[in-house]
DNA sequence: GAGTTTATTCCACAACCGTATCATGATGTC
DNA sequence: GACATCATGATACGGTTGTGGAATAAACTC
């Protein structure tokens, strides 16, 4: 047996290559030549991995919302061994919001992939409908646990306010990114949300 | 003097195509040549009125943005002679949410456009910040008003209402275009939110 | 009606893109 | 150490793109 090399691995490498180039000059503008240059491949090395442009870009975009995934997670283990729904509920929200580079680039590109899906048929249908479903679903779920432990006034429609958080956190978020307001400001305002549901944070 | 033609109807016939191109095929796949069959003229007429690809993508983004606001208007009006924040706020707010065929061509090319901001510098800046600035702010002294009225609980902060009820409708109206939702649901999802400012409608 | 200016078309060019072909290097087995 | 197989590279090709040049049609003035 010749070299070997694991395929996952590379895959992932020249994926987070594209996400870095369309971060820069916008997903419409990644090409093969470019996600190569800055994998440190050759093109044709790409097209090795990937047989085509389409396959590339939709590996991508599911890397990408698993590294989101994988950074929401982070953020709910980082707000303590035993969160409660607010806890999840703001961890969730607040990885909407990109206070970094690393972050600001990722929703760059996922925002792209999204806007792609408007239109371009190989990537419409599923794709971003079954992932915010669960997880909104799995709001709902926490929000209604906090109602039933009395955290939280019962007369609210847990699921009107979990879809008008989510929403709050994608729409701040694009205003982020356009750069409208500033991170930290729309923290506030999504705290101010939080509040208004929780009650005041420790008091 | 020979034949005259008015440039700027020209132009907009011409935008109004791109538009229409834009919702099919997605911003990204627009080119001269499909604008030009859609507005039924040659290439090199486009060419004629836009002197390059940039500035008819710049010109049918302006374009674009004023019929947004035209439609904002038009439903602001619709509400009656003398319509009170709460109605304004709502027509806003149900703008943003697509429902029919028309509304959605231009709000997915409005969120083609706002992606494309991201990242590329031609379109950068004050674009996608100045237009919904002056929309936040409008709003927020319309609330201001309800409060000084004794329509609204003056404890609220309007800024932060405002501001999540704008992010509330771009959010939703965003997973309408996806297909998370229908209209229909997103509107109920507004109309709960106002209703916790304002009231319950009419009661 | 000749002339000038505007509106419009046809066509070609240079650059770029994704993809395919062919060749080469590397690395394991027997 | 020969061979088979995987990994990688250089390069060429057909198609598409935005753009510019040259020419034609139309309409108004004098």
């Amino acid at each position: 047996m010749p070299k070997r090399v694991d395929h996952e691995e590379r895959r992932r490498q020249i994926a987070q290559a594209l996400v870095a180039v369309a971060a820069r000059q916008g997903l419409h503008a990644v090409g093969m030549r470019e996600v190569a240059a800055e994998a440190g491949v050759s093109v044709r090395l790409v097209q090795y991995y990937f047989a085509s442009k389409d396959r590339l870009f939709f590996y991508a975009y599911r890397y990408l919302g698993e590294q989101l995934g994988l950074r929401i997670q982070a953020r709910v283990r980082a707000a303590g061994s035993r969160p409660g729904p607010r806890e999840v509920l703001e961890a969730t929200l607040f990885e909407g919001l990109p206070d970094d580079e690393a972050s600001r680039n990722m929703h760059i590109v996922y925002t792209a992939y999204a806007t792609l899906a408007l239109t371009d048929p190989s990537m419409a249908g599923h794709a971003f409908v079954e992932g915010p479903d669960v997880l909104e679903n799995h709001l709902v779920g926490q929000l209604r646990a906090a109602q039933d432990a009395g955290e939280v006034p019962g007369d609210l429609d847990a699921a009107a306010e979990v879809a008008g958080l989510l929403a709050i956190s994608a729409g701040l978020g694009t205003s982020v990114l356009v750069g409208q307001r500033d991170a930290a400001a729309a923290k506030r305002v999504v705290t101010y949300h939080l509040d208004r549901i929780f009650g005041p944070r420790s008091g």
